[in-house]
DNA sequence: CATGAATGAGCATTCATTCAT
DNA sequence: AATGAATGAATGCTCATTCAT
């Protein structure tokens, strides 16, 4: 082996497949379904044939993308959850902030779970359990609240759950544009806040409330 | 000779383009942007020369199909609010019943607003304009219920409005495979009015109710 | 015969052909070999189906356009020649300024001549006689200058000819933007004035001179 | 390893456009501007892909025809001039033999000039810019012809040299089937110097005279 | 007879995928 | 293992031609 470096190339290929991941990302939250292999492997750096080394093929990458956007898309979701567990108002607030986040970083995401297209890539069902993956962890939290005692008891915890993870989109398209990510959370927080709970949150202030000691 | 019909050619003709508009609607109904030329031929089974003898080219065709859509789409929400326009709690289990219908109906409609392929078949503004469309009427119909006294009068307008024309995107996909529209179309609005009125529909029931005499 | 105007009808259609060949004509002058049967069809005010009852085919409509052509430019230049046919300087002039004339009016013919496509229209050695019929006027007119003494007699007539006639394409393409058509005429005259005649024209003015009494 | 020779890919690709071009070309020689990338793709073994490669779209390959025709062609007819830079007759003899070959390689060439196609392949004043490129020379030859006292001193110099360069067009037109290349050269070439240098070729002889010692 | 709507073969162009180097 | 040149199926669009009215 006249040029030293093999392990080196062997940590690229390992790291590469991490780069191209992340550059598909990005072009996916440019282009949804639309990316190219073309510019996915330019961006990367990387050939077209390094590419096909790495993924067998387009629906390969898509597929790829998809659940690495979904995984990670609820993984921050379940963060925020996580993060109040203990205090369904703080859960909530976490979670429409991150919710936020993640909708605006990812504009296609959600676009794209409704794609036709989409249910070539995976097998038919994967809508519903990728829905799930989404709709479950909110509607812990709600019946957390509720069990709490905090949100309503009559509350329909999947509609309530949907309600909220679709708030997200439509705010930030239909008033994105109008007022900053902070301005949007605290907003739709206490609208929510107001639904889950059944009443208007009477001092509902957007800073995240210290349990009571 | 009772009706000056014109010649049945010219009448064909006139038939022809809503026969194409009827098809290419369906398609985008399936495809979303992503509609063939020839496929939209083929179903409507004519030749592609007489698809460009109606519409210059895909994009003119895709303009025509976006701009039917949303003004249908738009026409069954405004008109399911005027159906009820002096009694708020009525307008809005009627817009929600619209809303779902329209959207199990117009599956990509929503998605689509989002594209970015879209500013490119419009003037850059046109998102804006669209979703405007959508949501005002929904916020007038919200306010009209707060003078009514009906509404929370601390309710945030544009925000609830924008959360109600998400849900029936979000209640369809998590939950449009689980129960019928009609469930749906009650289990939101109930939730919806549990959000608008600030406590519980005391008597919910879905039938639209007589204004006390 | 419940309409009258049966014979209008018949004359517009005797009309309708000589139209169409003229607006074909201006079209081709355009053109060339690249018009479309559309837009010929416009220009003259008629439905494409009244074209194709004058003209079976592009094909056809083409070689009638061609020859017409041909024919009104060999006229031209055959008229000229004979508004002088004792005065073989005169003749000259009066070619050249004809030939310049119709090089300018029927700008792509003399390029279609050479168009292979011409091949397929009309019969493969129909080139040839095209040619013939613009070349033999000229060598009649030499020949008739050598006989009367005035062009020299040592004159290949042939490629005289031939030079002549090609002289008016690229006296039009290399000079044309520059100078008018007059003053190219008379420059062009005296240089193949010189060229016939083997020595300068001595008074050589372009007026036509009248034959001495 | 003396040189370093790239790959032999790289060397393939080098060949292919090389290949392309002189495809092409032929091509062109035959349907001027009518090619079709399929037929130029096919011509040269490759795949239409491949020729995109090369060229981004028809026109890209259309003017990288045109433009290397030109200059391949203007470069003989400058080689044959300069191969006699001395002796003004011999250079015409020359140009006139290189004129017919290059006319005879290149039929379309001098018509594509004048197509009005071209001028949207290259800016409109690019006709001017070519026809230029071609005049020039010829006119500098009569010009060192007239200066050395050989051609005749009140000879128009542009309109002679626009005569002669489209004398190859025509001669090879109106006579090319009836004599041979070098019958064609020696007699428009005896032809020509009469034209510019006001009487006959007293020996007029077709061989390169020697400078009179 | 005139009309122009309908037709579809034909051509330019794109892009996922392969494979020789 | 990496590269990118080569490939060709698929798609948008044009235009000569036909035919029902």
């Amino acid at each position: 082996m006249p040029y030293s470096g093999g392990s080196t190339k062997r940590a690229d290929a390992v790291t590469n497949r991490a780069r191209i991941l992340e550059v598909a990302q990005s072009v996916f939250a440019e282009c949804g379904l639309e990316i190219e292999m073309g510019e996915v492997a330019a961006r990367a750096n990387l050939g077209v044939g390094t590419l096909y080394r790495h993924f067998a093929n387009r629906e390969d990458l898509l597929r790829a993308i998809v659940r690495h956007t979904i995984d990670d898309a609820s993984a921050q979701l379940r963060s925020a959850l996580a993060s109040a567990a203990d205090d369904p108002v703080a859960a909530l607030q976490a979670l429409v902030f991150a919710g936020l986040r993640v909708q605006q970083h990812y504009r296609p995401l959600f676009a794209v779970m409704r794609d036709p297209r989409l249910a070539k890539l995976f097998d038919p069902s994967s809508g519903q359990t990728i829905r799930t993956q989404f709709r479950e962890p909110v509607r812990e939290m709600i019946d957390h609240g509720i069990e709490a005692g905090i949100f309503r008891d009559d509350l329909d915890q999947e509609i309530a759950a949907a309600t909220i993870m679709g708030s997200f989109t439509s705010a930030v398209d239909f008033l994105g544009t109008h007022c900053s990510l902070d301005e949007l959370a605290q907003r739709l927080s206490q609208l929510l806040l107001t639904m889950v709970r059944g009443k208007a949150d009477d001092d509902g202030n957007w800073q995240r409330r210290e349990p009571s000691p």
